[in-house]
DNA sequence: ATTTGAAATGTTATAATGTAACAAAAATAC
DNA sequence: GTATTTTTGTTACATTATAACATTTCAAAT
């Protein structure tokens, strides 16, 4: 998401190969600070990987749910701990999660969300979160962190509106 | 706070004053827009205006109760209202409300949130504003609206803590 | 291998936030 | 003054999230 493109738009992305990296990454990082990637952990951030739409934690908790009991504080949990390691990031907008692209990295949360198709796009850029920073300085404030939720319309859908 | 001064925090502050002028601001732009500002409305709003910190709807409805019956659809009908007319924000990450400071312009959501005393600001930055709107547009993503909360310690917290 | 302590999960209940649907009342238009 | 629209009342319920405590699982140390 560097370059600016939503990329896994497109056709040809390989949405099971993204998935499966996405799992892969998020074991790697897991292991590294000594934390578990646990069966439920695993499970819920598939879940919420099988499409770069935010979903809610009522809507895992059903699929979760397909297969086994579950209660909401379960999905909570891993939702929690997802968040804790930057996995996956909270939309506040819409009471819902979405995958981290690039949870190695310390980042921002900056969302690009199409009010039409609900895809959701993670940008990182250094440039918002510098202006932000200037800002709020200019104000006296100290940040701790920043979210910025986008919304609009994503590429696709703009066209198919025109 | 277009200066990026946080005044209201300072002694000097007269609040009284500074609600009494939200609500004539606020009953002049419901006039003048054919709306009408009934007394729940106003009251509602009065409510908002009186810390400059976000507050829940549930606790707007409290003090509602305490002259006379209410429940949640009155509340949430009047926040409506006054979000449409941009007199009220909602800070999606808290899930509260906080009054506008200057609802007769076009304007984004911008917001300074300690975390600490829970003061909220509200910027109106247009530097803010249009990297943004750059950076969405390299993505090739239309803006409809952009949502920016910024936590953090403010002037006065900050310098408490050090 | 067994114990043991910590971490994770299960389970039940409930809190907090928000809305649907329809009835009644109040304001405005005719 | 009646009709129409807007606002508010009221009841019930939907959605999102957490508290509290029991149980299980895992891994480290013996």
């Amino acid at each position: 998401m560097k370059n600016g493109k939503l990329e896994y738009i497109s056709a040809e992305h390989d949405h099971q190969r993204c998935v499966d990296e996405a799992l892969a990454r998020a074991e790697h990082i897991c292991v590294s600070r000594g934390q578990r990637f646990t069966s439920i952990r695993r499970k819920v951030l598939e879940l919420i990987w099988q499409q770069h739409k935010p979903i809610g934690a009522y809507e895992v908790l059903e699929q979760l749910q397909r297969q086994g009991r579950a209660a909401p504080p379960t999905v909570y949990r891993a939702l929690d701990f997802l968040q804790d390691l930057s996995l996956v990031h909270r939309i506040e907008s819409l009471n819902a999660f979405v995958g981290c692209n690039q949870p190695h990295l310390p980042h921002e949360g900056q969302f690009l969300i199409c009010e039409s198709c609900r895809i959701c796009a993670e940008l990182d850029s250094d440039e918002i979160h510098s202006v932000i920073e200037k800002r709020a300085a200019t104000a006296g404030f100290k940040v701790t962190q920043q979210r910025v939720e986008i919304m609009g319309l994503c590429q696709k859908c703009n066209k198919e509106r025109s």
